[in-house]
DNA sequence: CGATGACATGTCACAACGTACATGTCGTTG
DNA sequence: CAACGACATGTACGTTGTGACATGTCATCG
């Protein structure tokens, strides 16, 4: 249900089409909320359908631009109001960490460079956009300001996943040369073993 | 298809059941990679079928307990050293925080009064179980010295984002009283205007 | 005027995911 | 022994999301 959402959130900045929509998605929320353009395309007939947006205006190139309606707005409005917020992420990057212990050392050190430099990276290019935000280049009205708290988030956990990538470099735990010993192919211990399976360790505490 | 290899990452670790594997989605890996276990039997169906799991051992209650096979590893490793990582995250939370805009202040400040909450306290209590693979309480293994990693990054996404919500509610752009002014439902400016869609604040730099 | 490339929208089939429901086992406790 | 709750596995169905393909428009350039 968020794609919904995101539609009507940003059809609340003002009318705009399947393709800018896509764009958008692709452009500056594919990070955050990833959706391609056939998804897109038959969530908003599915919108117009229940009346919550409403074709604006036809363009060239059969363009159909779509603005939200006042049952649409208030839609919005609720869920950011009164929806709980699902806390589950979905990160491969964090999930192919549970599982380093299986890389070879050196093709875990490639990985955690690459991962660094990917992190660093993404998370200057953001900063700068938040700066020129900063520095008005955007203007200064409300829903600049208040998109700027966005950016600001995505800056910060790209910012973390470049200090955790390079902090998993350098720490000793790297360093050890237990674990810096290089090993074959060969399968790690405690796989395959015939009792029940090996510590419970990685059972963390609980989810929310 | 990360279910897939997540499923075999933790088999790596030694033989487990389908329930075992779910309660570890549901518990540590819930915030990183939700799963239900409906779709963790049918996956396990599945790469028992591909030959990349076998059938372990059976215990009481029908217990099915699988193991990983050599293809299985091979499959793991494969996809942890060669497969390119995709860097897409999928957060609701960041997601909402592009439409805080349309939020009454009065919501905004009580949700990212949440938001703060909930976070400090999972980073917490992901810190603490961090701390005590520190002191050794899980072992010294190479596997758990390394899972320590993932843990650390889980830890540092949360600290992060405990950090933005305590930052988004001192900043003055909160403080501002135009922004701070109350208002009632109204449609936010620049919705439903008759000409394309306002001005293009939100694109922000391409996403990875 | 033909080729090219960006614009713009869509269909289709399938894979992934989630919720609700169904079933049965085993250990504990009253 | 009856009731209960945790253990354990599954089916069925609907929704969400992806990849491949298909179609047509318009501006620009040679």
């Amino acid at each position: 249900m968020s794609l919904r959402h995101g539609l009507l959130g940003l059809l609340a900045e003002g009318p705009a089409s399947g393709y800018d929509l896509a764009r958008r998605f692709q452009e500056g929320l594919n990070s955050i909320w990833p959706a391609q353009h056939p998804q897109i395309y038959s969530e908003l007939s599915r919108l117009a359908k229940a009346g919550l947006i409403e074709v604006d205006s036809h363009g060239p190139r059969r363009r159909t631009a779509y603005r939200i309606t006042d049952a649409g707005l208030a839609e919005v409005r609720r869920w950011l109001a009164e929806e709980p917020v699902d806390h589950s992420f979905r990160m491969e990057s964090l999930l192919r960490s549970f599982f380093f212990w299986l890389m070879e050392p050196g093709d875990l050190k490639r990985r955690l460079t690459e991962e660094a430099a990917y992190y660093a990276q993404f998370a200057a290019s953001l900063r700068e956009y938040a700066d020129s935000k900063d520095r008005g280049e955007w203007g200064t009205g409300e829903r600049t300001r208040a998109q700027r708290i966005g950016v600001e988030a995505a800056v910060r956990v790209n910012e973390a996943l470049a200090a955790w990538a390079r902090w998993a470099l350098e720490t000793d735990l790297m360093a050890d040369e237990e674990f810096g010993r290089p090993r074959g192919a060969a399968p790690a211990e405690g796989a395959r073993s015939p009792e029940r399976g090996g510590d419970t360790a990685a059972r963390g505490p609980a989810g929310g």
